[in-house]
DNA sequence: TAAGGTCAAGGTTAGC
DNA sequence: GCTAACCTTGACCTTA
């Protein structure tokens, strides 16, 4: 601390000291490459004068070391970092970035770092003041589409890569159009269809949507929407909970948790309280269930249940796009097929030992990605170990459907295969057969028809992992996890859709979830 | 700060509480490997769990955050601090030291720190009492050869830079032969010659070698001699300086200055009082020059001058081994090179692209250390702005050859350049013509032989600086500088060798010097 | 070429 | 107030 103010005394007493000569450094620069070129005799150092001038006034001047000092000749072959307008150097986790932001997502994402902003969340990242709020850069990072997964880029047939590449330049890098809104949602395709109801046993129809209903949150409506600000903002008053609910009383730490999710509380830590949640969340759980299911009762705390619920929805996101983002690139990659008609895929006349060397080198990451995901899902840790075991045993089909699912379009599969293949709807009738495949494309053709947005897409999947398995030991539990879940999703929705059309698409939702049982019984008899 | 904490605390948690999980994983991975076969079918999946298994490891894995701290085994794989003794951490600012010589040195450079011994200027460093005396522990960092200029070895190539730090380990990791004074002094080639007598017109000649003779100062040259101690010392009592000098009497601060310059003064503050002598520094110019080139006035307040002098030994020498530093490790590498006869040098079969494009990477380098050193040079305040970017713009190439004199040996010079590519003679000659060259390499050999200290190279630098240049607009400011210069370079020289050999090696420092308006010359031809 | 690794910068913050 | 252990950063390097 003293030696922070005392550096910075020093720095501005050298810049004051410096500030008179400062513009006759430019100038003893600029004659100084001239006089330097006896050294050189370079007719071309007149270029590079520039640039020198700026690096001594960054040298002579304060700090500023970081810079990539030495001469780059060509502007940047990569553009400008996405993240904090750096120089980047390469694609970096799929996304061009320089070699700092680079090197703090890995880290971010090796040591699973939980950050926090102080400054409420709405810090603009840029390549000074990158290292003053990580929370903020992070977040960058993953609303810029940086993931882990997208290594398996890398993966990807050249000819594939560099096109994909090529509109990941081509969407972003013409004079750095950073809307940040106009990145991040609505990736699917468009076109809202209702469609036929099923009954659903594994998704809770005991949701009453009616009693979920808001404005039971709607003044936070308006900051609770991460960044991609709603277009619309539906006035909600048509429904609403009762004032007075009854707290079990053995919740002996209800006192503690209302005393911390104060107004100061709410103001300050706006997003991503993980530390307090991640305590009790129990204690959220089942109030925001109690909440849910029995309306007529209501609590003081609505602040605290406010804040979990943006505790859920928040960090599903972000863990959403850290270990599921390649599917952002194989969609802008799909797309960019479909628009060039293209109906060649690579593997098309591969051998099936191929596509099976590729489905089985695929195993590992997925399995890896399920574990990671759900080990990282907020109130996972509610559920006992030999149910998590199950769980992850029960499951991994349904999050590999849903993670893949925006990649099944107009009934072709642009799946692909870490060796680079594609698994083509013709190769999945060949693995799977034509049964299972279809009612697969079935679902994700209204799956995709939903049009989710990336917030909402992300709550799907630990909607889909929590699911009352009837060989759970503490189905209560899970099925709670996911109330909540499901309720975080109705609450998302409503930030960018009228209260009507929400209802509608999470009907809709609800009504897709009843495939699955479907799916998951023609793989067991697959199996058998 | 909080950041931090809540972090740790978060991450601890984490850690303990997968660690309960983490042998059911394995159980989980099989069992879910065995699960996925589902989606493929395949019989080779067995092979492919061990893999996983570890990658979830690795995944789940806890903390592990870089620190070497919990289990290092081998002692310190960097030997001991080269000041102090501790453990080395790194090499850091060019020399293995430990985290508190690293610290502390960064500190002193970043504030520009001016110490004072109060026991002598020759405390013995050690990790017990590191902290005892700043000015010895700054002084032992500077003598060992750290300097934010080393900071650029991340530029020289692996190989070299293993080179350069395995020689720097062989020379003082063996027991840590610690004798400070043999890892200062001499690193210039022996033989010392004559040369034929040039007439120098820019370098002043009209320094009365017999005036500034002296005994003037004798009785304080045991303890000016910089920590490497002068074997010989030399009786001097030829030449005496007249005892009585008129001051004059326009200078009022001086009756301040003599106050302050008292007896205690001199004994508690023996060199480097840079906060009295920066402050008026004009006034002890002149004075001291009035002393120089008027030997026969003469006044009471030698001792002011005695510190006067000291001063500007002590603090050139410093300076030009912070912002210097990168010769004496690029002269390890030199003599390291010629010892194993290597005659082949990176760069050999370069493009000449590659050349240039290192001679404009080195640019900037050489302009930002040119300008710092002058900068921070005593006395150059009293230049005025114009004649300041004069000499900036006049004096950068004369600064780059003295800087560079000392890698040239046998006919071969072993610059380097930023990008790993070393300025060849051969590459020099392409460059600069053979003309140009070959005057420069005899000027380097003539200037090498003279086999200069540390101490006396570090004053060529003001010398060369403060030249009486026609374009300057006080020419005589600058003159007197570089008497000032000249006269403590004398008094440096007679530390460490006989009034004789003193009186030699100026003499012919003096002719070479005369190279420079020649050199100068055939620069200014090349650019026309 | 983009991962991941390296390690010396600089920053932080106990502890004195 | 400074010291120094510990930490984060990012330019450069190695690897595949
Ligand atoms: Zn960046
Ligand atoms: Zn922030
Ligand atoms: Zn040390
Ligand atoms: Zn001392």
């Amino acid at each position: 601390m003293n030696e922070v103010i005392i550096n910075n005394d020093h720095s501005r007493a050298a810049a004051c000291e410096n500030q008179s000569m400062f513009d006759d450094d430019h100038y003893v620069q600029k004659r100084k490459s001239r006089r330097v070129r006896t050294l050189l005799k370079s007719p071309v150092i007149e270029l590079i004068s520039d640039e020198q001038t700026e690096q001594i006034s960054n040298a002579t001047g304060a700090r500023r070391n970081s810079t990539n000092s030495s001469s780059d000749k060509r502007p940047f072959p990569f553009g400008h970092c996405r993240v904090c307008m750096d120089k980047a150097t390469g694609a970096h986790y799929g996304v061009p970035t320089c070699e700092g932001c680079k090197g703090f997502f890995k880290r971010s994402i090796l040591r699973k770092e939980k950050y926090r902003c102080y400054f409420g969340d709405g810090c603009v990242i840029n390549t000074d003041n990158r290292n003053r709020c990580k929370s903020c850069r992070f977040h960058k990072c993953l609303k810029e589409g940086m993931s882990v997964d997208g290594v398996r880029m890398g993966r990807i047939p050249k000819l594939i890569k560099e096109k994909a590449l090529a509109e990941h330049h081509l969407s972003s890098s013409s004079i750095e159009n950073d809307d940040p809104s106009s990145s991040v949602a609505s990736s699917s395709p468009p076109c809202l269809s209702s469609m036929n109801s099923n009954s659903n046993n594994l998704i809770s129809t005991d949701v009453n949507l009616q009693l979920i209903d808001e404005h039971f949150f709607s003044d936070d409506f308006e900051s609770i929407s991460m960044d991609t600000p709603p277009t619309i903002l539906p006035s909600c008053n048509d429904y609403m909970l009762s004032e007075d609910l009854t707290i079990d009383e053995t919740k002996n730490d209800l006192k503690e948790n209302i005393s911390i999710s104060n107004r100061s509380l709410l103001n300050n830590c706006t997003e991503n309280c993980g530390e307090t949640f991640s305590k009790n969340v129990l204690e959220h759980i089942k109030k925001l269930v109690i909440k849910i299911l029995h309306p007529r009762f209501n609590t003081v705390s609505d602040q605290e249940q406010l804040l979990f619920i943006r505790y859920l929805r928040r960090k599903t996101f972000d863990l959403c796009n850290t270990y599921n983002g390649c599917t952002r690139q194989l969609m802008e990659r799909m797309t960019s097929m479909i628009n060039q008609q293209i109906k060649e895929f690579p593997g098309d006349y591969s051998s099936v030992q191929d596509i099976w060397a590729g489905l089985t080198d695929a195993i590992p990451f997925h399995v890896k990605n399920f574990i990671t995901f759900a080990r990282e899902m907020p109130a996972i840790n509610e559920i006992d170990l030999d149910d998590f075991n199950k769980i992850m045993n029960n499951r991994l089909f349904d999050f590999w459907l849903i993670k893949h699912a925006p990649l099944i379009h107009n009934n072709e599969s642009y799946i692909m295969l870490p060796n680079g293949l594609q698994y083509t709807r013709q190769w999945m009738n060949h693995i799977m057969g034509e049964k299972m495949v279809e009612t697969m494309f079935e679902f994700a053709r209204k799956f995709n028809e939903l049009n989710l947005t990336q917030e909402e897409y992300a709550l799907i999947f630990p909607i889909v992992i929590c699911v009352k398995d009837k060989n759970l030991n503490d189905q209560e539990t899970v099925h709670h996890i996911q109330c909540c879940y499901l309720y975080s999703l109705y609450t998302q929705m409503l930030t960018t859709r009228t209260q009507l059309e929400a209802k509608t698409v999470f009907r809709n939702l609800l009504q897709i979830f009843a495939f699955l049982p479907l799916l998951n019984e023609l793989q067991e008899k697959q199996v058998g």
